[in-house]
DNA sequence: AATTGTCCTTTGGTATGACCAAACTAGACA
DNA sequence: TGTCTAGTTTGGTCATACCAAAGGACAATT
């Protein structure tokens, strides 16, 4: 159609195009695109096109689309990332193998974390850990708050290290895993257990333990996955 | 919720007809989707919902599209996954703000990927590492082949775990950080130093001393991003 | 005056039909 | 037998039209 380059498929020139005054900051995050038929009329392209075009900001989180609504600009942040790769790993996560390998790496990472913390928690992490904390042993008769306060837990090693990737991860993980876990049956005695496996990381994390915390931490999801197996009825690994 | 049918978009009851017959292997992998005009004859629907729906499923990488080529459908793995993700992430890598964060959950891994080396791994992890540490030092002479060998030593480590969520970690590590290594100066006498950290973290994962394979590690990385900021002259952290 | 109901406009979703250029196929030709 | 060529697929693009839902303007009602 117009300037720029040559070949390939004009629907690319207009993604780039938007994409550049997206990420410039010359469409403003949370504002409107502009109507499919003034993107035409702007780019000289048919409808078409822009609707290619729309569609492949869509799917890579650039924009956000609603039957009938013009699409939000949403400049891309770790969490819209995670929110865009979520579309693809669902197919990773049909069969217990894929839900096993994301669950061990989540694992894997956690280790990490709480490893991490023992040795480098500041004072004003463990304030939030045991924020954290309480309010989940506040929350133990309440099932479906205590399940809200046990990500919250989780969700504060994730920011320890003070690099968004990772609270990004731990949303990735919890929404993922979500359908699992919502299967699951869940009862004050199980958050009891559940809580106590917390205090005794953080305990650990107090202590300046390492290896205590991160058996704790290994020993907490190790059981946790454990139940969840016997749940459903999964054989042996 | 949604079962398939009579949702807002016409197109996402083909993407999920499309996608079921992809992962139930009717749609075999690496074979060509049937042409569009003969889709829109199976669905009912017109064209401009068929191309939608082929749309989607190449952003969500089940699909493989060239212009003027039928699609060829490819079942997801985690290399796709990672690959579909990719053009969504490099928004996040303009700034060195983001490549630092992404940098740095590298090492984060990578220095427990290590540690877990050191604790666990089995004797043809050895010789792998063994083998790729060679590989490595034959090829200092030469820049380009020394790269190359160097990702592979670090992918022996993310095949440790024997999950294959981190050898796709990997791939996307280096993917997505290599547009950035690729503009530094590389040398021989650059590439003994390399080598030299790359033998230490065997040699501390050999003799099972997970501390200082960790640090040696931690070492090597942290020197790698001093070079790279050196180079690209970035003002201090 | 505030609220409610109705009409017109806007806007995305879909359907047709047409044309082009590149890729493929098969038959003619040397 | 190997090569060239013409016709056929097939994806990419364009133009136009219609529908249904959301938004907005304005009159009618309380």
């Amino acid at each position: 159609m117009d300037i720029g380059n040559e070949t390939g498929r004009a629907a690319d020139n207009v993604v780039a195009m938007l994409e550049a005054k997206i990420v410039s900051g010359e469409l403003e995050d949370q504002t409107p695109l502009p109507a499919e038929r003034e993107l035409m009329e702007q780019f000289g392209a048919s409808r078409t096109v822009i609707r290619e075009a729309i569609s492949q900001l869509s799917s890579r989180g650039l924009i956000e689309t609603r039957p009938r609504f013009r699409p939000i600009v949403r400049k891309p942040d770790y969490a819209t990332v995670l929110h865009a790769c979520g579309n693809v790993v669902q197919h990773l996560l049909t069969d217990k193998t894929g839900i096993k390998n994301l669950y061990d790496s989540r694992v894997f990472i956690e280790r990490a974390l709480v490893r991490e913390a023992a040795v480098s928690a500041r004072k004003d992490d463990i304030v939030s850990l045991r924020q954290a904390l309480e309010e989940n042993r506040k929350a133990i008769p309440d099932s479906n708050e205590f399940y809200r306060t046990d990500v919250a837990f989780h969700g504060v090693l994730y920011r320890i290290p003070r690099n968004p990737i990772f609270p990004a991860m731990h949303e990735g993980y919890t929404s993922w895993l979500a359908p699992q876990w919502d299967r699951m049956l869940r009862s004050p005695e199980r958050n009891e257990v559940n809580y106590l496996a917390h205090k005794s990381i953080l305990d650990a994390i107090v202590e300046r333990d390492p290896v205590a915390a991160e058996e704790a931490l290994n020993n907490h999801l190790k059981a946790a996955w454990e139940f969840v197996r016997v749940t459903f009825d999964w054989g042996d690994e």
